[in-house]
DNA sequence: ATTCGCAAAGTTTTT
DNA sequence: CTTTGCGAAT
């Protein structure tokens, strides 16, 4: 090993606190690694370090949540230490492998399939059939949501106690352990088994932890703050005769809680293993300072957390911008023309863009801007190839080869293409099989000895078995060669051929691009009998992995997505109540807090320019509604961004002149719309805010469209005159929803709240301008009034007794 | 066995 | 506005 760290290729040009962490073989090690800190290349070196100094490469086990992450690691590795197998995989994936092993210790035969998200749940379905068992108004996915939360929190069937008074919890109780028997007669698990099984495995079983605690002496976990309770106990179980456990993660950046993610595991390590070394990776190399100061500024208010100093030594930067459209289609049109105007320049490629949103749903708007605007541009998590009918139909065919006792697969394919076997048929089938504990093939063996079935089916199923068998003999083979005797002989790819939809053709081009998936498998495991490697390979990869930066277009993702990513431009769209922090998650303030790292993930991922935005008027699930401003803004330095109001807008007219129009394809020029064409005015039509003062008119963009004659009751926003300027020119400006609703000339659908209940410094909400504070008041009784402070529009003055602003209970 | 129509519900989703 | 699931109808 060597002394200077100026001549260690593996410390060159890291900082003390890197190279420590580097450095560090023995004993338990946790690095809190902040955004952008360069935490993969810490990793990486110190693997190569351990790798030196002579430790196996085997004895080495590095844990990762998804293949991606594996993946750039294992590159990474090998230029560091080329030809040394490592064994890096995700969790689930190292799981398969284990109980592969020790299949037999949990009921399972070592070919068990791995059901995935959609299989489970029509285990679950056919579960509730079976049992007969009427769930009441849940729905099976809240059943499963239940189970898969007892699973993550290493709770087996058998041990599964309902909390009393809990409706859900009552059901799951009866149903779980069936479930789990369904999945056992299969020969089967779901993804949240892989870790349960193995778990369990290691706790009642101490010879086999032993064992594997001997054999993989140095074990590294990325992303710490993401494991749940029983990734926890697995990794826990491997760390006791040999604690050379080294955990990366920052609790700033956990955004699974919702999928049992425990904070507490990042946050308690210390506690779990006293004489742990802390290394803290506080500087940023990503971000320019001001991304980085609303970054933490945003963060600092989370309560669950451990305390993080962020720095850079990189520039300033552009100050980050907050932006207010009108309405979605204006947001998301304009950041398509800022992308544009970007590329006409020269000074970017599609790649250097990023558009991050809170909910898929929100894709649909930039979809239609992008292509609008000729921007090419790529989807993360769009219909995913794995997921297609035909791609699960032909799998399924494999996974009944490699086990039979698979009788999700069974089902998919027994009548597909259809050979006449039909409902009432399998129903009789399955009637036979599960009190007698029998897999659906097995029944289907001795289909004559079934009740009830026709002479026809008999026939058919017999016909179905032979199939199966006859395709048994070539589960060997290779998977290309196997897969096209599937195609060929189950009749599946002829049935597809004689339809002459393009929808059916499009299917035949996926099932060739399986066959190549299948090429590429057997190109890298040469040799047969791989069938159950590929299998598990096919259903642990998400096709996400294959969306990097290969091409050159912008990038469209939710915020949960981006995790991990790095962008110079980044978009944060629709930083709006009920979005960000999203609706579901008001009730309970821990899950405010992971909105919150949520919107700290998204902030981090932007290297040179950060964009904020959001929309008053927002179309969602076909409405219109009106917005209000995230309670996050309020926790920016707005104060320092370069911000542009466009909610409130006014035009002003000549006398004589028409009022513009309310209408969306108004004609006037939106993009064009800035900040110094429109001034604010408040709700007492009286000018005010931070710019009051610059107001100047925009005469130029009207054109010569009538006025929208006013509605009595629509939920457009509309152009409603609201008096007249010094110049005797008509103001107009767009009406808010609160007048919309309210009868004209009564400011609140409510009654003003008593004027004494306000106090300085109270947070308070208004139906338009959001959330803000109260910095100062004057004045008593009905002419009382306070001057609020809101994040995206400054200081308002509000009459008390008159006005709509409501005191909010933190 | 497919197709049609209507009702209901619609965070996020590494595996 | 979608998508999805179910039941009824061809």
């Amino acid at each position: 090993m060597e002394a200077n760290p100026l001549n260690d290729p593996l410390l060159k040009g890291l900082t003390a606190a890197q190279q420590s962490a580097v450095l560090h073989v023995d004993g338990p090690l946790l690095i809190l690694a902040g955004p952008g800190s360069g935490k993969t290349r810490v990793v990486t070196h110190r693997i190569a370090h351990l790798l030196r100094t002579g430790i196996g490469p085997q004895r080495i086990l590095a844990l990762t949540f998804t293949n991606k992450a594996a993946d750039e690691m294992r590159r990474r590795i090998e230029r560091l230490a080329p030809g040394k197998q490592v064994w890096m995989s995700t969790f689930h994936r190292f799981c398969a492998k284990m109980l592969r092993e020790h299949a037999r210790l949990v009921g399972l035969r070592e070919n068990f399939t791995i059901y995935d998200t959609s299989d489970s749940q029509s285990a679950l379905k056919r579960t509730l059939e079976a049992i007969d068992f009427d769930p009441g108004h849940f729905t099976p996915q809240q059943i499963a949501h239940h189970i898969s939360w007892a699973k993550n929190n290493l709770i087996p069937a058998a041990q599964y106690q309902p909390r009393p008074g809990h409706p859900l919890g009552a059901v799951t109780a009866k149903i779980y352990p069936s479930y789990q028997q369904t999945l056992l007669t299969a020969n089967a698990v779901d993804f949240d088994d892989l870790l349960l099984h193995v778990a369990m495995l290691l706790r009642e079983n101490p010879e086999v932890r032993t064992m594997l605690d001997a054999r993989f002496r140095y074990i590294l976990v990325d992303e710490y703050q993401d494991t749940n309770l029983a990734q926890y106990a697995i990794v826990r179980a491997l760390s006791m005769d040999y604690p050379n456990l080294a955990v990366t993660g920052d609790p700033d950046q956990s955004i699974y809680g919702w999928r049992g993610a425990n904070l507490s595991n990042i946050l308690e390590f210390e506690h779990d293993y006293p004489d742990v070394a802390v290394v803290r990776l506080e500087q940023n190399y990503r971000s320019t300072k001001s991304i980085l100061r609303a970054a933490a500024s945003l963060i600092a208010h989370n309560k669950r957390r451990k305390e993080k100093d962020l720095f850079t030594d990189n520039g300033e930067g552009d100050p980050v911008r907050l932006t207010t459209y009108v309405t979605n289609r204006e947001e998301a049109g304009a950041i398509a023309q800022t992308i544009a105007d970007a590329l006409r320049a020269g000074t970017r490629r599609p790649r250097d863009f990023a558009v991050f949103y809170r909910v898929n749903a929100l894709s649909r708007t930039f979809e239609f801007a992008f292509r609008d605007a000729g921007i090419p541009y790529q989807i993360a998590g769009g219909v995913e190839f794995f997921q297609r009918m035909e791609i699960k139909d032909v799998l399924a065919y494999l996974r009944l080869l490699n086990n039979p006792s698979d009788d999700e697969a069974f089902l998919r394919v027994v009548n597909n293409p259809p050979r006449g076997i039909g409902k009432t048929s399998i129903k009789r089938l399955a009637e036979y099989a599960v009190p007698r504990r029998q897999t659906l093939l097995e029944a289907a063996r001795s289909a004559g000895a079934v009740d009830g079935l026709a002479k026809k089916a008999i026939a058919s199923i017999g016909k179905f078995v032979h199939l199966i068998d006859t395709l048994a003999h070539l589960a060997m083979k290779e998977i290309e060669e196997l897969m096209g005797h599937v195609l060929v002989e189950s009749g599946y790819k002829g049935h597809l051929k004689e339809s002459e939809t393009a929808e059916d053709d499009e299917r035949l081009a996926n099932i060739e691009e399986l066959l190549t998936v299948a090429r590429e498998f057997d190109e890298q495991h040469p040799g047969d009998g791989h069938l159950e490697e590929f299998l598990e390979q096919v259903c642990l990869v998400n096709d996400t992995d294959v969306l990097d930066g290969e091409d050159d277009q912008v990038t469209l993702m939710t915020l949960h997505a981006s995790k991990g990513l790095e962008f110079p431009v980044v978009f944060l769209s629709a930083v709006e109540e009920g979005l960000l922090p999203h609706e579901r998650s008001r009730e309970h303030p821990d899950e405010v807090e992971e909105e919150r790292r949520l919107f700290f993930v998204g902030m981090t991922r932007a290297q040179d320019e950060l964009h904020l935005s959001m929309a008053r008027y927002r179309e969602f699930r076909g409405q219109r509604r009106l917005t209000v401003p995230s309670q996050f803004l309020m926790e920016l330095p707005v104060s320092e961004f370069e911000r542009n109001e466009a909610a409130i807008r006014v035009w002003t007219t000549f006398p004589g002149e028409d009022a513009p129009h309310s209408d969306k394809h108004d004609g006037i020029d939106h993009a064009h719309d800035g900040i110094d064409e429109h001034a604010e005015i408040d709700e007492h039509g009286a000018a005010g805010g931070d710019d009051a003062e610059d107001l100047s008119f925009d005469v130029a963009s009207f054109d010569a469209k009538k006025p929208a004659p006013p509605t009595a009751a629509s939920d457009e926003p509309e152009y409603r005159e609201v008096g007249q300027s010094a110049r005797g020119e008509r103001i107009f400006r767009l009406t808010t929803a609160a007048e919309l609703h309210a009868p004209a000339g009564v400011q609140s659908p409510e009654p003003g709240i008593a004027p004494e209940v306000f106090h300085q410094g109270m947070v308070v909400r208004h139906p338009d301008y959001g959330i803000g504070k109260i910095m100062a008041l004057s004045g008593a009784g009905q002419r009382r009034v306070a001057t609020v402070a809101f994040p995206t529009v400054g200081q308002k003055k509000f009459i008390l007794a008159a006005s709509v602003l409501r005191p909010v209970k933190s």
